[in-house]
DNA sequence: TAAATTACTTGCAAATTGCAAGTGGAGAGA
DNA sequence: TCTCTCCACTTGCAATTTGCAAGTAATTTA
């Protein structure tokens, strides 16, 4: 791409993004399947954002209808239930974790340390293939349980 | 980072980016931007998508309370107002990037081209930087009429 | 001097949110 | 078996936010 081409196409692919992640609480529920390996309503609801029920039970089939979850039946409890990250979902992990990056950088009070910003440019596919893992690693687990 | 470290803080810059960007009005006017080089009200406007002109006064303002935008004379016409992106809003540039690429991995209407994604894999820096050249291209030329 | 442009503000109905309480089914304990 | 709790929601309702249409004040253009 050199300077005299001019992309117009470069707002669709923005207004996808922003049709799901364009929503303070999809995005959140994003972040706690992705990094923090909650997988079951109670958990979400537990978030310290205090997301009501309604809005939970709402965004939840919105993001397995989108493509981003797949609803499952919990193996430690037949009767509970299990929100799982589709390869979708997981492939959004990089873009989340550059907007943690930059989020890090300007949040005056951020607990992230500054090692997390490093590690990331010095080696952000190792970065992200670390976070790819943890998630692969819980719902081995969690499925094999 | 190795795999027995879990970090705990990870959640809050995903917090403090849910803020600016989870909300889909501000997140396409970043687009707008950083991406279209709109930088007055009547562009903002004008976008496809059709944001409310009291949705565009109030986004814009929540904007420059952020840091993201400055609010600054027209230098074409004394009379008009510029929204001009600020280095906070620059650097949020990979992270957008990162956006696209997934949504156009994903997106199955997309009006991307494969070139694009492929283009960002092959060089993600160089990628970011022509879209920052073009930003400082449209600013100064602004600034300086 | 009249008309148009620009960047908004205002009013209001409709949609969405947050909060609290309720529901139905499964499993555990007595 | 009967109750109790847990779980994943649903429901009702007041309050906030949104979208639409119209209005406005300060220029600027014709």
């Amino acid at each position: 791409m050199n300077s005299n081409e001019k992309p117009q196409w470069n707002g669709c692919p923005t207004r996808y993004a922003a049709g799901i992640v364009g929503d303070k609480w999809c995005f959140l529920l994003l972040r706690d399947v992705l990094l923090h390996g909650k997988r079951t309503y109670r958990e979400f609801l537990a978030s310290p954002e205090g997301i009501s029920t309604n809005i939970l039970a709402n965004r939840l089939s919105k993001l397995e209808t989108l493509g981003m979850l797949t609803r499952e039946a919990d193996p430690r409890k037949a009767s509970s239930v299990c929100y799982f990250p589709t390869q979708k979902s997981k492939d959004f992990l990089p873009a989340l974790v550059s907007m943690m990056v930059w989020a890090t950088q300007y949040d005056e009070v951020t607990e992230a340390p500054a090692s997390f910003a490093e590690s990331f440019s010095n080696d952000p596919a190792g970065t992200i293939a670390w976070y790819e893992a943890e998630i692969d690693r819980v719902d081995q687990a969690l499925r094999s349980s």
